[in-house]
DNA sequence: GCCAACGTTGGC
DNA sequence: GCCAACGTTGGC
């Protein structure tokens, strides 16, 4: 079992649009770097993920669940880029602001903070569980994989 | 809209 | 295999 993080632009693909998916969820594409197509590869389904909103918003507002193994991306024909599928489990009550985030010091060594540019990360369960508490779920959701 | 950081590409 | 150029990301 792991936790993750993904990022994702509002604008183009954001919490609204993961629940308008479904408890199928849908296709995480588009990613084309390697430690994000790798920490995709190492997830299972049931593992939880941070959904963040970048550039608009800068927060985490939700967590979704892995549904479906690392795959190829249906979006390019180039095999070296894969997709997992996620579906919306829950939003947090409060988003939880990269400001916040910042401003914690439990959370200064999360990739977030360190590695502002990767996409897909890996989360401390720590970590994980203290952003869903700071977004007011009192019982953080475990994850269900592995 | 700007710009720093950083990953990728491609010439050598 | 090195490294400069370039493109992209994402915070501000």
């Amino acid at each position: 079992m792991a936790y993750w993080l993904l990022k994702s632009e509002p604008d183009t693909f954001g919490w609204d649009h993961q629940l308008a998916l479904g408890a199928g969820g849908g296709a995480w594409t588009g990613v084309r770097n390697y430690q994000a197509r790798n920490a995709m590869r190492a997830m299972q389904v049931g593992d939880l993920a941070l959904f963040y909103h970048s550039n608009i918003g800068k927060a985490v507002v939700g967590i979704v669940r892995v549904t479906a193994l690392s795959a190829p991306d249906p979006t390019t024909d180039d095999p070296r880029w894969d997709c997992v599928t996620v579906a919306a489990l829950m939003p947090l009550p409060q988003p939880v602001s990269l400001a916040t985030i910042k401003a914690t010091p439990a959370l200064a060594e999360m990739a977030l903070v360190k590695a502002p540019r990767l996409s897909v990360q890996p989360v401390d369960p720590a970590h994980f569980a203290l952003i869903c508490r700071m977004g007011g779920l009192m019982h953080p959701p475990v994850s269900q994989g592995g």
